[in-house]
DNA sequence: TCGTTCGTACGATAGTCATCGTAGTACGGC
DNA sequence: GCCGTACTACGATGACTATCGTACGAACGA
């Protein structure tokens, strides 16, 4: 089996849950992730899809990809193959109707901490290792 | 060290974290858990103070420690000794200064899952180990 | 075809955590 | 003073997880 057929033309698939298998809790416990929830942060911020490469976090390639999967696989995040990259796009629809307010009250509450810790008006910094490996 | 000197009085006090120390991934963090969320709730809606024996959790009293010194720590709840009993009782003041509207999302967004995975009315049954220890 | 870029898969590791059981402390009543 | 009730402390354990490094796969451009 080497690779039998990769089948789509410009897009392989990846597993996202439905719409009414996301769970409060798993949203909760993924949000809780420093990490995680400034990629949450910074996707809301722009109101678009980024590509995995265009966020600067403080980890090794494969971390990145472990968090980016756990928010997919939580039902937070979005991710669509598009040539070599991979766009996240929040599931705001998604969220919005299963529990109206909560997304727009943890990024608000995310922004008030930063706020008042004098993170300054960007993003949070670093928070567990700042040392960066091949990335 | 034989508990040196117990100091207090008619109630030995418990470190709770001040106001500002309250941290946004901390709360997420001790609300994602089945069991946490489901003592926040249960606090919200008698919306009083209630000893830890009034929660009939399907696990031993040391996890329900446990449990109850995560929230505390985190700031989510605050416990005063009071006789052989402790009382809890949800920061709600701190945690709607510091976070407006956080809670209520969060509460709200658990009620909706529960509405709509059917689990009734009231609170949510088990989900992990249904045996029971000592207790 | 070759190389580059972007991301994945896998294995390892160290840390955290939810859970238990047992033993112990604090308080209040008898 | 003694006992029961309420909760804690401690140690153990199994599970999960955040992190890394290396090796690989897929798409694109020259």
């Amino acid at each position: 089996m080497t690779t039998p057929a990769p089948v789509s033309a410009g897009s392989r698939d990846l597993p996202h849950p439905p719409r009414e298998e996301i769970r409060l809790e798993g949203v909760l416990q993924a949000l809780s992730d420093p990490m995680r929830l400034r990629i949450v942060r910074e996707l809301a911020a722009v109101g678009d899809e980024l590509s995995c490469s265009q966020f600067d976090l403080p980890v090794t390639k494969s971390t990145s990809t472990h968090h980016f999967r756990v928010l997919r696989e939580t039902g937070v995040i979005r991710q669509v193959y598009r040539g070599t990259a991979k766009l996240n796009g929040l599931r705001e629809d998604d969220l919005d109707d299963l529990f109206p307010g909560l997304l727009a009250g943890v990024l608000d509450a995310a922004a008030r901490q930063d706020a008042r810790l004098g993170s300054g008006p960007a993003l949070p910094s670093g928070h567990a290792a700042p040392r960066r490996g091949q990335q």
